[in-house]
DNA sequence: CTAAAATATATGAAAATCCATATATTCATA
DNA sequence: TATGAATATATGGATTTTCATATATTTTAG
């Protein structure tokens, strides 16, 4: 992956905001990414489904779900501009909020 | 400045080649970059713009050039990105040929 | 056990929006 | 005037979003 389409997933706010749950809280169902963002179900899954293709998550059903997560065998330098984020002062209040409203439910 | 902003701006490959081009080598011409590139002026122009109105670059004319450099109040989460990149193996072949072509010439 | 209903996710198609580029031109400096 | 840089406009193309619907799985009713 190039660097400059790893950072085009970056560059759109719903899927910073499902990447960085997921990163922080580990595997998550579409259903509750839906409602942790407060999103539509349509949107969601295709961003995820962005996400997949380039190789940032894999996807796994269980039963009627599909859990998503991050893909084991990503670059270590994607892995350490997302484990970078986590832990930095950058991050704004949307992403609280999203964190605050998964914990409601999971 | 906004995460997904900032990403965005490194989305853009000519817009990413100015940014480690000027993170290796320091402040540029824009007439240097634009050669290093090989893309049309106006092109450069646009986007060493972009990265200044958010904030990353600034610019400072001399004489008849205008020199862009990293802006020295950028979020410390921001240069971390940069800089990891620098370090990486994630760089392909065509940021190595910028940079041979910008060393021909300065 | 089977058929129907309910739940979860994905996708096709259309609409809306956003971006990047090219060309021509203008502005600023020497 | 010549050189370097910025900008206006038009345009093609990509991206995002929505709506409706399809598919898959589980639950419920009979």
């Amino acid at each position: 992956m190039q660097p400059h389409q790893f950072f085009k997933l970056l560059s759109d706010e719903t899927r910073l905001r499902c990447l960085l749950l997921i990163a922080r809280h580990g595997p998550q169902r579409v259903s509750d990414i839906t409602y942790a963002l407060q999103e539509s179900q349509p949107k969601i899954s295709r961003h995820l489904a962005q996400l997949r293709t380039l190789g940032i998550f894999k996807d796994e059903r269980q039963g009627q779900w599909v859990f998503y997560s991050i893909a084991n065998n990503i670059p270590g330098w994607c892995r350490k501009v997302i484990e970078g984020m986590a832990v930095s002062n950058c991050l704004q209040e949307t992403y609280q909020v999203d964190r605050n409203r998964l914990l409601e439910i999971i």
